[in-house]
RNA sequence: GUGGGCGUAGCUCAAACGGUUAGAGCGUCUGGUUGUGGCCCAGAAGGCUGGGGGUUCAAGUCCCCUCGCUCACCCCA
């Protein structure tokens, strides 16, 4: 049997509505404050990716689902939500409106990654980006939505964790004392960390090793290399987010994974925090769409894993919304019988009532047991007989007493015994 | 990319030392009621025991390979 690839998921309708609610709540989280949607392409060409994450990345350098297509052109799937937005941006000349420019996405993303708890090829982000205005109010703005997303959930023990990277132009001298600082201790580092002192020494932060994170304590920390402005915009945020009574705490070794990130970034993490848990991040990245051959563009904007959102609304004990009930079960007696009961079912249909309709004429045994297993209040019944006689046979399943009502009477009288039951 | 655990029906699980035709519960369908649900009872359908190879008179069971799932490392959401 063929299956279905590695690190995917058939998400089944019993998961419907958790994710519904993750969704629909994100939304209206954005519709409160004027973020709008931005649906881009699932493949981009692959300079978009490569240019932008940063080569020294293991997205970059492993992750990518790339291929060539029959024209030669290099194509990626979606490997982050970032990227395209503000290549959409520059594309469509967004610009011109009003700065700056709120965007939100519900989208699949793809990494070939080994998968493992919370960890997919294909996974599903919620995420905003907020592009044109460098203020650090839009800053708070972004992590004001996130925040208020997963406390609309009802989750509330998640960590920010929050740094400043700083802009470039201090960057060489962070990354100088980084190197400094590790290279008379590179052979107390692991091969990997090593690497990176020459590749990407920021990345030796983030290392899980117990070894490597005792040396990182005492290394120097990039808040003590911003310029003047970025301090600034950083210590504004701060003061911002304390405004809003959103709790964070500072982590010098936040660094995130992708290389394009200046100034602000954040993670929101769970309290029993294992090495894969960040549930979403984001941060400011002035100078991405330059990456990209266009104007400077400032931006910030986050992304969120919806299966770990999910995770963590497990912990929270939040339930989901109801679907839409089933109030009516049309049950053909006869086959003879079917067309009617479809157009009965229709007619119900249009007042807005939910129907289930069966499709094959089979004894009123099989059919009512079917419409107790579902939802349905009311089953109304067509066979032979009530054909002959123009009539529909309504039975309310709490056991109350079956009526007929002929068949263009059949629509008020179902609504009348729905009525009759609330 | 590295390492551990696990693969028997749609689901949860049985099958003593290798030994007849691989079983049960739940679920599904049908019947018990010539046209009336839930409960109960009965019956049926549903398995190349993940796949391939090997050892053996004999393999779901032992060995090898492979695929998949899962957990952890790594990395990220």
């Amino acid at each position: 049997m063929i299956q279905r690839p590695r690190g995917t998921t058939d998400r089944l309708p019993d998961m419907a509505p958790a994710w519904r609610l993750v969704t629909e709540t994100f939304q209206r989280q954005c519709e409160l404050r004027g973020f709008v949607p931005i649906s881009t392409p699932t493949i981009e060409r692959s300079e978009l990716f490569t240019r932008t994450t940063g080569d020294a990345t293991d997205l970059a350098q492993k992750e990518m689902y790339s291929f060539e297509d029959r024209g030669g052109d290099s194509l990626t799937l979606r490997s982050e939500g970032t990227a395209p937005v503000v290549r959409a941006y520059v594309q469509n000349g967004l610009h011109n409106l009003p700065q700056p420019v709120k965007l939100y996405y519900i989208t699949p993303i793809f990494r070939y990654d080994r998968p493992q708890a919370g960890r997919y090829r294909e996974h599903h982000q919620i995420g905003a980006e907020a592009l044109g205005d460098a203020s650090p109010a839009v800053d708070a703005e972004v992590i004001d939505l996130l925040w208020s997303t997963y406390r609309a959930l009802g989750i509330d023990d998640l960590r920010l964790e929050l740094n400043s990277l700083g802009d470039p132009d201090t960057r060489p001298a962070y990354r100088q004392a980084l190197v400094d600082y590790f290279t008379p201790l590179a052979d107390r580092l692991d091969s990997e960390s090593r690497e990176r002192l020459t590749s990407n020494p920021l990345r030796i932060l983030d290392s899980k090793s117990p070894t490597v994170t005792e040396l990182c304590e005492r290394a120097p920390r990039s808040l003590d290399y911003l310029g003047e402005p970025a301090l600034a915009h950083f210590q504004s945020l701060q003061a911002l987010l304390e405004s809003l009574e959103i709790a964070y705490t500072i982590n010098h070794r936040l660094v995130r994974g992708l290389d394009y990130y200046n100034r602000t970034v954040f993670e929101f993490v769970p309290p029993d925090a294992g090495s894969q848990s960040t549930v979403g991040g984001g941060g400011r990245y002035d100078y991405l769409a330059e990456l990209i051959g266009a104007a400077h563009v400032p931006g910030v904007g986050f992304g969120s894993g919806i299966e770990r959102v999910l995770l963590n609304l497990e912990r929270s004990g939040t339930t989901a919304l109801p679907p839409q009930p089933i109030d009516v079960y049309v049950a053909p007696l006869a086959d003879a019988a079917v067309a009617e009961a479809m157009r009965l079912a229709r007619r119900l249909r249009i007042t807005g009532v939910g129907v289930e309709c069966g499709f094959r004429g089979a004894s009123p045994r099989s059919h009512l047991r079917r419409a107790s297993r579902s939802q349905a209040r009311v089953a109304a019944l067509i066979g032979q007989r009530e054909m002959e006689r123009g009539v529909v046979a309504l039975k309310p399943l709490n056991g109350t007493a079956q009526v007929e009502v002929v068949q263009a009477e059949a629509v008020n009288g179902i609504q009348s015994v729905l009525a009759e039951e609330t």
